[in-house]
DNA sequence: CACATGATCGCCT
DNA sequence: GGCGATCATGTGG
């Protein structure tokens, strides 16, 4: 077995006695720069055995859709594995890479539109370790978050949701994306956002 | 700290 | 048949 779909228990917690609430799907529609910088402070909720795990997000990329060479529907290209991206925004999306690591997707804009931010880094509850969910792929595998959740509607009341995040908004870093060095020009892009003032965030802080 | 490398396999050409 | 939206470990400075 890869991965097997079962939450770290350290990130247990309670959406409702945090008093957090669902974006509404226009949120989700707008552009995905937006998006990716709105998501930090968000929470991504999964839940299992009817009990919520999660973290504050506090890193993502954004993937722009048929012109950017980094994004898996670059020039249009539309498979079984990318669907989820051409579906309106507010779904999952999520795929395998290098033979053992899951990675997911916020997809943006509406239907059609093939665009998603990478959700790479969050932080725990209290008590967590520091540095569990800081990458794409151990925020997946911390979750318990796989391939079989792809294509998810986070709006419809299932097993992963985004929670909107309470209190001051986080001082954003911007960076160019990580691990799209074959991507030519669109590699530079500054479409890496992160919080400022978080420990948690995986890999560089600074352009170089 | 900064690289370099191996692991491992589904997906696309 | 080649390679990847990664990670942990190892080496060297």
């Amino acid at each position: 077995m890869i991965a097997k779909p079962v939450p770290h228990a350290c990130l247990r917690f309670d959406p409702k006695a945090r008093g957090l609430r669902e974006p509404p799907r226009s949120f989700y529609l707008r552009d995905t720069e937006v998006v990716a910088r709105n998501l930090l402070g968000a929470w991504i909720a999964r839940r299992w055995r009817g009990k919520w795990y999660g973290g504050r997000m506090v890193e993502t990329e954004a993937y722009l859709g048929p012109g950017d060479a980094a994004a898996h529907s670059w020039k249009g290209r539309r498979t079984p594995r990318v669907a989820p991206m051409y579906r309106d925004g507010g779904h999952l999306y999520v795929f395998f890479v290098y033979g053992m690591h899951y990675c997911a997707n916020v997809v943006t804009r509406p239907e059609g539109d093939a665009q998603a931010v990478l959700l790479r880094a969050a932080e725990g509850p209290d008590d967590c370790p520091e540095r569990l969910l800081s990458g794409p792929a151990k925020l997946c595998a911390a979750l318990g978050i796989t391939v079989s959740d792809s294509g998810l509607d986070l709006l419809a009341a299932g097993r992963i949701r985004i929670f909107r995040g309470r209190g001051k908004r986080p001082r954003v870093g911007v960076t160019p994306r990580i691990g799209v060095d074959y991507a030519g020009e669109a590699a530079r892009w500054p479409l890496r956002f992160f919080d400022l003032d978080s420990p948690s965030v995986s890999g560089r802080k600074s352009v170089n």
